[in-house]
RNA sequence: GGGCAAUUAGCUCAGUUGGUUAGAGCGCAUGCCUCACAUGCAUGAGGUCGAGGGUUCGAAUCCCCCAUUGCCCACCA
């Protein structure tokens, strides 16, 4: 009683969340120590950024990884969950740079050295900010092994991986085109570039033929010229054109290959030519080529050998290149261009166009293509083997059908540049000698020119990219390169957790990585989710305003709530959406298994825990024997759906059973026993009780029979079986919910020190099928009862007695006691009362059921009119299935080829149907001649 | 231009290899403050499973086509 006094009605999250935590951090229950005899299970975190603040996204990625370490670590595997942040390169640099400009400062003023101490504070300050997140949504990882993407010993893994691709030449330097963030001023790669289709306009500008006078009299004189009409859309990058280009077979442009044409406004005598990719049928067939500014162009020129004009500054204006429009922003550069296109007459026409405009993806600036002079990883010998892996299965996606995302792109993968000019980050681990000029590239800091001896050396200003040191994740965090026996024991890890907006950045360059310097795959399983939207099914974003914080969430609903809704309710790999109701559901969800374990606790208090053997199945009643199969089957399918990665079902299957079977069935038929009112199952009986003639001929009456263990006993064993199923239950919830189900555990009589590290459930063998299907007759049956009772306005204070004729002794001695509200009548089991009772339909309401029928006396309860609609209702669904029932049957289809069994089955059903109809006509014929109804006996 | 997902009750979603009567939560209706829980209990109403073909004795499920929505990829200027 005091333990159970101790407990509130409601559960609540805020009282108890923080000490479980701190208690199972301060006992180092999430820490791991190799142990090479054991078998391990791993997983690396994916990183956040080290400044980032948590976000749905995140709070249901992590949830998902903690499921399942705390279901592996429950299993008895060694389970590594290992945990760190990323040093995110451009964002916590626009962070400190934003924070510099609000001081009146900048970068350039502090310098290089300024900035990196300035950003390492900045870490220092922020960095804990997401892992103390993390904490509070209950990530159980190993804190003790944190990593970040910069410490000493990720540093050393990047400097190791560069050296070593680059002396394989896997990593070059070169002038090539590249995408430029003018915002973030520096290089970006080609998956951070975001496409978005755009409303624009497709220019046509005539190139007048060279061998006119293009000078200063152009003006007005336009019309007489021939030459070539380009579309573009974008006009102001004509300024670096240097050539026309048609398709060779192009008939309308035969006689201008090989000619020249005048670029306008810059007046340059450009080369007509002929290259294969142009394609006639799109503008009007022919394109002016910017080498410098446009990857394709970029191509061509190289095929062409043409020269490259470089028209934009790193802030994406106009240079000395551009003429007389040097200096202007790109806007007012295209603005002005066709403005001065137009007065010359060489605009020819402006169509409406969509095309796709490139923009960062984290600024939304549109990037510029430019060519630039940076560092590039050689991508084709990596993807290889990258590809090799997952086709032949080494690592498999689930779901599946990312794979061939995967696959996709490296497919057609362009080689990857890594250089970032940026100060925040693993600078690029070269350096030149400013006399004999040679490029050094090494794992320790060179002191002098391996070539010339000379000591002015200087290193590679730039930076890499932030995604270089995350994909070599999962080997740094364990020590490479030095042979650590983390590695040995953790390495491949078990599963990748992660959104499908990084498989690109990440999980590809990972395998890659991985394959290459561990020689073999990073994990076994990559397992993909989906994003989290808002109620409306919108992307939830900063910039859209309709992010939710699931900080505020963990504090108002607590963390449990907020996981447990975030990992059920979908598929694998499908997006969620994210609304208050659901949260409400989930917490009620919570509530009652708070409540269910109070009332648990009130019967539990002195409990001794001696364990399962104590549960012999000869002195347990039909329900207990019942719930405890149905336990056994639960924990076998969510143990299965567990190791399948499908979460959202094993939680919907753990809701299902704790509400509908243990909360609303179970605990309700216990009731009666644990209070000591000694109401048991026969089951003595029942083993004796044959199921020969389907009514069975054995005298049972009533409660007499039923009591052949003492009420003490009887409550014994009802209070083991509840210890047994709840203690269980949450064992099978503690990776959903971790810290609600702590909080009961702790007040449960228990072994061991924390629900946490307690083994995962084992089946017993309780399992027994035919029971359960019994038990879902009885279900059908008391449902019957029940609606009966609600068509006739019962008072729910009055119990229901009811008559039960059924084949299966079984369903018959599960009800006794199985409801508190319902109890059968002595001697229901006698044909002669059937008949009785069927005879006299204005006297009892009834159902049939599969191979059951029940009926309920209704002592002076019936209310005519109601009957009447019912059985009229009834005759109309009975009329239809007959029809339907016979169609089947008249369809030579149906009973030629189909199964003898189904055919059989389908003809019992019409005799029954038809049975019921000419019952329910005759009920209605007396009904309508009845004119007082007299109780069937007193109640 | 390709590819992928989704389309099932008023809303949000399940539905395992084709097989009795298609499920849940929320919402709704009716009745209940029953000694674990009103964040609850009981009962109920509500579905031509996006449209159209096909395979099959039998299709929400397999095949084809179409439509709508969302996402990803793509160097048609």
């Amino acid at each position: 009683m005091a333990l159970e006094a101790s407990l509130p009605k409601t559960y609540d999250p805020q009282a108890v969340e923080k000490k479980w935590y701190d208690f199972w951090e301060e006992n180092g229950f999430f820490s791991q120590t190799v142990d090479l005899g054991k078998k391990p299970f791993s997983i690396v975190m994916p990183p956040p950024n080290v400044t980032g603040v948590l976000h749905l996204g995140h709070a249901m990625d992590n949830a998902q990884q903690d499921v399942l370490a705390r279901f592996k670590r429950m299993q008895g595997y060694n389970t590594l969950w290992l945990p760190g942040t990323d040093h995110a390169g451009i964002a916590t640099e626009a962070k400190v740079t934003e924070q510099l400009a609000r001081e009146g400062t900048s970068r350039e003023e502090i310098g290089r050295e300024g900035f990196m101490e300035r950003a390492w504070a900045w870490k220092r300050e922020y960095g804990g900010n997401i892992t103390g997140q993390l904490r509070r949504l209950g990530a159980s990882c190993d804190w003790s092994r944190e990593r970040f993407t910069m410490d000493e010993g990720c540093s050393a893994a990047v400097r190791r991986v560069f050296a070593s691709l680059y002396e394989r030449g896997l990593i070059y330097r070169g002038n090539y085109i590249i995408n430029w963030c003018s915002k973030c001023l520096t290089t970006i790669s080609d998956i951070e570039v975001e496409h978005v289709e755009k409303p624009g306009h497709l220019w046509h500008i005539r190139y007048p033929a060279a061998d006119q006078d293009v000078g200063e009299g152009l003006a007005g004189a336009a019309r007489g010229f021939a030459g070539v009409v380009v579309a573009t859309t974008r006009p102001e990058t004509m300024l670096g054109d240097v050539a026309v280009a048609v398709h060779p077979d192009d008939e309308r442009y035969q006689h201008l290959i090989g000619k020249h044409v005048i670029l306008p406004l810059m007046n340059r005598k450009i080369p007509v030519i002929a290259d294969a990719y142009v394609d006639s049928s799109f503008g009007t067939g022919a394109v002016k080529i910017t080498p410098a500014h446009d990857p394709n162009d970029y191509d061509m020129g190289l095929r062409h050998g043409l020269e490259q004009i470089s028209i934009l500054d790193d802030a994406g204006c106009i240079n000395e290149s551009g003429g007389p429009y040097g200096g202007l922003s790109g806007q007012e550069a295209r603005r002005r261009v066709v403005a001065d296109l137009e007065a010359l007459g060489l605009l020819e026409g402006v169509e409406d166009h969509d095309h796709a405009v490139g923009q960062c993806y984290r600024c939304g600036t549109v990037v510029e293509p430019r060519v630039s002079r940076q560092w590039f990883v050689r991508m084709a010998p990596l993807a290889e083997p990258a590809m090799e892996a997952v086709k032949q299965g080494r690592i498999e996606f689930v779901p599946d059908r990312f794979a061939r995302i995967y696959l996709g792109w490296l497919e057609n993968i362009r080689d990857w540049c890594i250089s970032r000019q940026l100060w925040w980050g693993h600078r690029i681990p070269v350096w030149y000698c400013q006399e004999c000029g040679a490029e050094i590239c090494g794992v320790e800091d060179p002191s002098s020119c391996p070539q010339c001896r000379g000591a002015r050396l200087e290193q590679d200003k730039d930076v890499l990219d932030t995604w270089f040191s995350s994909a070599l994740w999962p080997f740094s965090t364990m020590g490479w390169p030095l042979e650590t026996e983390e590695l040995q024991q953790f390495y491949p890890t078990s599963v990748l957790v992660t959104g499908r907006d990084i498989i690109f950045f990440w999980v590809a360059r990972m395998i890659f990585m991985g394959l290459e310097f561990m020689g073999d795959a990073p994990f076994d399983k990559v397992m993909i989710h989906g994003l989290i939207l808002d109620r409306e099914g919108q992307k939830m974003s900063k910039t859209l305003g309709n992010g939710i914080d699931p900080l505020e969430v963990i504090d108002r609903y607590g963390a449990d709530t907020l996981r447990f809704m975030l990992l059920t309710g979908n598929t694998p790999g499908n997006d969620l959406r994210f609304y208050a109701e659901k949260l409400d559901a989930t917490r009620n969800f919570l509530n009652k298994i708070w409540n269910a374990s109070r009332f648990g606790l009130m019967h539990l208090e002195d409990f001794e825990p001696a364990g399962g053997e104590r549960l012999s199945s000869d002195c347990l009643s039909l329900a207990d024997r019942w719930i405890l199969s149905r336990y056994e089957g639960i924990a076998e399918e969510v143990t299965r759906r567990l190791e399948d990665f499908d979460l959202g079902e094993a939680g919907r299957l753990l809701y299902e059973f704790v509400w509908n079977e243990l909360c609303d069935w179970y605990i309700e038929m216990a009731k009666p026993r644990l209070y000591g009112r000694g109401v048991r199952s026969g089951e003595s009986v029942a083993a004796e009780t044959t199921e020969t003639t389907g009514m069975s001929e054995s005298q049972e009456t009533g409660e007499a029979a039923e009591t052949s263990e003492s009420p003490e006993a009887a409550m014994g064993t009802a209070r083991t079986v509840l210890y047994t199923v709840l203690e269980g239950s949450l064992r099978l919830l503690h990776p959903f919910l971790p810290f609600l189900t702590e909080e009961i555990w702790q007040h449960l009589p228990h072994e061991g020190e924390t629900v946490m590290l307690r083994p995962w459930p084992q089946p017993a063998g309780f399992r027994d099928e035919k029971l359960e299907k019994d038990m879902e007759a009885l279900i059908e049956v008391i449902r019957a009862i029940r609606n009966i009772r609600s068509d006739y306005g019962v008072a729910p204070s009055r119990k229901i007695k009811a008559a039960l004729f059924c084949a299966d002794a079984g369903v018959r001695d599960l009800m006794r006691g199985a409801s508190a509200d319902i109890e059968l009548m002595a001697g229901c089991d006698d044909m002669t009362v059937l008949d009785d009772l069927a005879n006299k339909p204005e006297q009892a309401a009834g159902a049939a059921l599969d191979g059951i029928q029940v009926f309920v006396p209704l002592r002076g309860l019936l209310d005519l009119d109601k009957e009447r609609l019912k059985i009229e209702k009834e005759l109309a669904a009975a009329g239809e299935e007959e029809k339907r029932l016979a169609g089947k049957l008249k369809n030579p289809g149906f009973v030629n080829k189909a199964p003898a069994e189904v055919v059989a089955g389908e003809r019992e059903k019409l005799a029954a149907v038809q049975k019921r109809l000419e019952l329910l006509r005759q009920r209605l014929l007396t009904i309508d001649k009845a004119d007082i109804l007299q109780p069937v006996d007193q109640g």
